[in-house]
DNA sequence: GTCTATAGTCGGATAGAC
DNA sequence: GTCTATCCGACTATAGAC
């Protein structure tokens, strides 16, 4: 099916199904969201759940494979500009250490932009349940994005503080970072009373932005020239 | 109803209910989770919910109330001891960065270890839940514990960047500091296969622990003596 | 591909005996 | 306080007309 086909009747619902689902399961939860709700957000009779996705938990997987694919799709520029930019500094053109710092920034950074983006609350809601309790879904998730993202992630700490790209220490570095941004989605409604805040806008992300920068300047200091970047290991 | 009293048969029931509870909503969520799946998992009549908590819902705020009280008792040491040596310090008797940063370290440390104790995930389950949608059980949460620590690690924070105490910015790292704890939790499936974990037992949580220390000595250095110890605001 | 109608199951709540 | 029994609403899935 070219991307450029004019859609069908049963194209058209499918995809209010799965904008439905996104949002259904999301504030629900698999259990919670009945295919009454499904069908009435979609605005579709409930019987074509069972003929475009088999059932209800067919719907569920398809959702996820469509949240897959766009967090992939909006991944994939910055995580190739890092690695083509983390070649070349590897290749002796540029500051390696300023290169993945930046790298790293560019990848937080769009992680806090998504926190404005009306759309992705639905997709966190989602990710954290399967988080909780990983069934095919999970796969879904791990096998399109996270692995991949994980992993440029580790690479560049590891380029920071001179360990080993596969070494524990990097790997875990790179999951606390993420749970830099991760707090505020995990941990919304704390947050949101911590802070004062009504809500997170542009201007909180803002806010959110520099302190991840201000986080990782301090976490990942310019190394002194001609001094070994490893970090003191008590 | 003095804790020392002989527990009376309705007291068991109550007991054993709350502790089906936590499990029973904790992996199922409020909705799946069926009153005879609680009734059985307590090893109760299905009727007695009702009886002693008034319904399902009774019973979901009473399991808030009950974890809510356990987190504060567990916290409740090290918060107090972090008070007395932060004011300690702060009338001259000792170095206040070098406490401030063992208070806040002491605190992830804490928390950290809570990922290993069995009965903490389907606490995260439950809390993770209400902080996507909260509902009257976030409000019993948050006033029992959650605000009172996010002040203190606020606080401690504002010690060892000399920002103002209520400022935003040491509010927003203590979010971030927390994160880098949360996310072992919120994101505990990616984090198993990211590290290749089975589970997280004391070695990972060591581990953890470790890269906790590595973090927030990088990311709060002693400043230099004599010498301001504000953050560089770019 | 879409609809209506319904079969079959399971949910929470509660009345009333003990 | 505990139990059995039951009411009634809501659910998923599907058969069959169009």
């Amino acid at each position: 099916m070219p991307a450029t086909a004019k859609p069908t009747r049963g194209d058209q619902t499918r995809q209010a199904l799965l904008d439905a689902g996104t949002e259904i399961f999301g504030r629900d939860g698999f259990h919670a969201a009945s295919s009454r709700s499904l069908a009435g957000a979609a605005q579709v009779n409930q019987a074509l759940i069972g003929y475009h996705f088999g059932g209800k938990e067919g719907l569920y997987l398809a959702v996820f494979e469509y949240i897959a694919d766009q967090v992939s799709a909006s991944m994939q520029p910055v995580a190739a500009a890092a690695r083509q930019s983390l070649d070349a500094a590897r290749a002796g053109d540029g500051d390696l250490h300023a290169t993945a710092l930046a790298a790293l920034e560019k990848i937080l950074f769009g992680f806090a932009a998504m926190l404005g983006e009306e759309k992705t609350t639905a997709w966190a809601r989602l990710i954290l349940r399967e988080q909780q309790d990983p069934g095919p879904a999970f796969d879904i998730l791990y096998g399109s994005f996270m692995s991949r993202l994980l992993d440029l992630m580790s690479e560049l700490v590891a380029c920071l503080t001179g360990d080993e790209p596969g070494a524990d220490a990097p790997r875990l570095c790179a999951l606390t970072l993420m749970g830099q941004v991760l707090v505020f989605r995990a941990a919304r409604a704390a947050t949101l009373r911590h802070m004062k805040w009504s809500s997170i806008g542009e201007k909180e992300i803002g806010d959110i932005q520099r302190q991840l920068r201000l986080n990782l300047a301090a976490r990942f200091p310019a190394p002194a020239p001609g001094r070994p970047s490893e970090e003191f290991q008590p």
